[in-house]
DNA sequence: GTCTATATGCGGATAGAC
DNA sequence: GTCTATCCGCATATAGAC
């Protein structure tokens, strides 16, 4: 995966500069720059500035299909807290996809197909998610309803950061807070938990707050 | 307001343009083609693309803050349903903001603060709103899931329509679902909804349903 | 007010030496 | 693999005639 060291740095002297500024804001030329190398060696290792955007854009995939694979895993409450948590960190990671979506489909069509297929197994992997949390009696929901909450679970993770960002106080391009956008999400289970979990999720909500 | 009509055709084309395909992959050149005059003349209108966009982004405004001046007159469920309705109408028809926000918050920083300064009013209107509603009996919520829910609806209202093209089977830059929006957000109320107004909020989430 | 023609700059991408 | 130098095209914005 690493290729070689050069090509490396690119993408991660892309990824900084993409989060930061945004897709559209940033140059070849300043990749170049933050990598340290010159304009045509860049070339060399990415023949167009796309290519460079594909290849964060599949290991972001990876990364969140590596996370939706272990979601089956979740019993109670506490592995939600966590798998929050690696998500929304995972799309901090990649910030600029999101919140750049729009420009990202319009200039790259292919990508956002891609990014539609990613939202269609967030989605899958969410419902899985929810139902294993009833079956196991942590929440207590209707179908309809069970299918609901993991609409609105994909729902936040997919655009939280993104909205962040709106709300004045926070620094715009600058790092975002996960562990805000957990205890957000978890308000949105909260109607939802049994009286059994509820104490320990209370819990969980008041030691972010503190 | 209207100015010249030139004027106005110029801004009427550039929405349609930056709503359809985007406000970076939009050029002053091809806004003076919708508007059917030559780009020369464009620029005798609007000196800059930016002022183009300021004045978009005033309306927009406008709009936005007049619904949240009328928001205090909530009081049960329906209420909520239509003023759902035409908020989510006001930002589909201005849909390009949210969508674009990365790009226009770090090409044109004053709009960025201003859509954050825009974020904290709708906040304050939701707060009003939902305490409106607890006043009312219409929901029962403690002080704190009063907050979230505000929040919730903010979020909502802001980010769902840019979600929605993430969904597969959803035209990426064609027109929105604002029914579905307003569905969505009913739901995220649903659970504080107290018993008497509850069979009229199931009455409504099945008509659009059905 | 509206046009045509043009200046200016930048970003993506290439050529060819080292 | 890496560099410097350069081409090409597009987008914003301007100049000046009508």
């Amino acid at each position: 995966m690493a290729g070689s060291p050069t090509r490396d740095r690119i993408l991660l002297a892309s990824l900084a500069l993409f989060n930061t500024h945004g897709l559209a804001a940033v140059s070849t030329h300043r990749i170049a720059a933050e990598a340290e190398i010159s304009p045509g060696n860049l070339h060399y290792h990415f023949k167009t500035k796309q290519s460079i955007v594909e290849w964060l854009f599949r290991r972001f995939e990876e990364r969140l299909m590596s996370l939706n694979g272990s979601a089956s895993g979740i019993r109670a409450i506490d592995d939600l807290w966590l798998a929050l948590h690696l998500r929304f960190e995972a799309i901090d990671g990649y910030r600029f996809i999101y919140r750049d979506m729009g420009h990202l489909a319009a200039e790259y069509p292919a990508l956002g197909e891609r990014a539609q297929a990613l939202t269609a197994q967030n989605l899958l992997a969410a419902q899985a998610l929810c139902e294993a949390l009833a079956a196991q009696g942590v929440i207590e929901a209707t179908p309809e309803q069970t299918q609901m909450l993991a609409l609105q679970i994909v729902f936040t993770t997919t655009c939280w950061l993104s909205f962040e960002r709106l709300v004045p106080g926070r620094h715009e391009m600058a790092q975002a807070d996960p562990g805000m956008a957990a205890y957000y999400t978890l308000t949105l289970v909260s109607p939802y938990v049994s009286s059994e979990s509820r104490a320990y999720l209370d819990y969980l909500r008041s030691k972010y707050l503190g």
